[in-house]
DNA sequence: CCATTAAATTCAA
DNA sequence: TTGAATTTAATGG
């Protein structure tokens, strides 16, 4: 049996795929399901079950609706210049995946694909327009979170055009415990060098060699995919002159 | 970038 | 649960 045994009582929740018994309260629908004028809404969502490195946004299909994640963990990537995977962002069980598609775009610019098995709800445009325009709350907290998503990309330029590869790939490091968390003593998400390097706009050599210096430096204990952060402060501060904030 | 070896993960019996 | 098969990490050229 599997030591997260303690989640299996919850688990026929997934049959029942209305948003009101759902227990994400991550997730901006269920935070505002209650100020819903059409309680109609949330049955027209579908739900989709994604194992783990299963892609379920393909770059360049049509845009028909938005993804929430209601369990698991995805990321968003895009094809880069010579056909290199870059790692546009991570996300966690409540977020949002493919928000461009809203307004103009008509194509996804983007790609997504599961970490670990996925459960994603998946509701229409015109459904989702439908509530935005009646439901100024939720317009609001939408708004937030495109804010954000705006300022860390604009961060993002600045890290991968100003920062040296050490400090990208501390940044990174950084940036999954900032989301992520630890979880006995080692970041809750295990990423493949490959991954952090495609997030940190770099090579997978460049990420072993900088995470063979700072195991050196006791600055992190690696055990293959596991990474742990002993002393944050210090790792912080080999960035905090450039300047970090916090992002989701 | 590629080749080699060591190490870790997955898979199926 | 094990260990064989496969994938990933680490290093040096």
């Amino acid at each position: 049996m599997p030591s997260n045994s303690h989640f299996t009582s919850k688990q026929n929740a997934f049959s029942d795929l209305s948003c009101i018994a759902c227990e994400n309260k991550n997730c901006l629908i269920n935070r505002n399901l209650q100020t819903f004028l059409d309680p109609d809404f949330t049955k027209n969502k579908s739900t989709l079950k994604c194992k783990k490195g299963q892609q379920f946004i393909m770059e360049g299909a049509p845009v028909n609706g938005l993804f929430f994640i209601l369990k698991g963990t995805v990321k968003v990537i895009r094809t880069g210049i010579n056909g290199r995977e870059q790692i546009v962002r991570f996300a966690k069980e409540g977020e949002i995946i493919g928000h461009r598609g809203f307004g103009t775009e008509e194509y996804y610019s983007i790609g997504a694909v599961a970490l670990k098995d996925s459960v994603l709800c998946y509701f229409s445009k015109e459904s989702l327009q439908n509530v935005l325009l009646q439901n100024s709350k939720m317009a609001y907290e939408m708004m937030l979170f495109y804010a954000n998503e705006l300022n860390r990309s604009e961060n993002k330029v600045k890290s991968i055009s100003q920062m040296t590869v050490r400090e990208r790939v501390i940044d990174t490091l950084l940036y999954i415990h900032r989301k992520f968390g630890d979880l006995r003593g080692f970041l809750n998400l295990p990423l493949s060098r490959r991954e952090y390097a495609d997030y940190a706009g770099t090579t997978e050599e460049q990420v072993i060699r900088v995470f063979s210096a700072l195991k050196k430096e006791n600055l992190i204990i690696a055990q293959g995919k596991k990474i742990g952060i002993p002393d944050l402060q210090s790792l912080k501060r080999e960035i905090s002159e450039h300047n970090y904030f916090l992002d989701t």
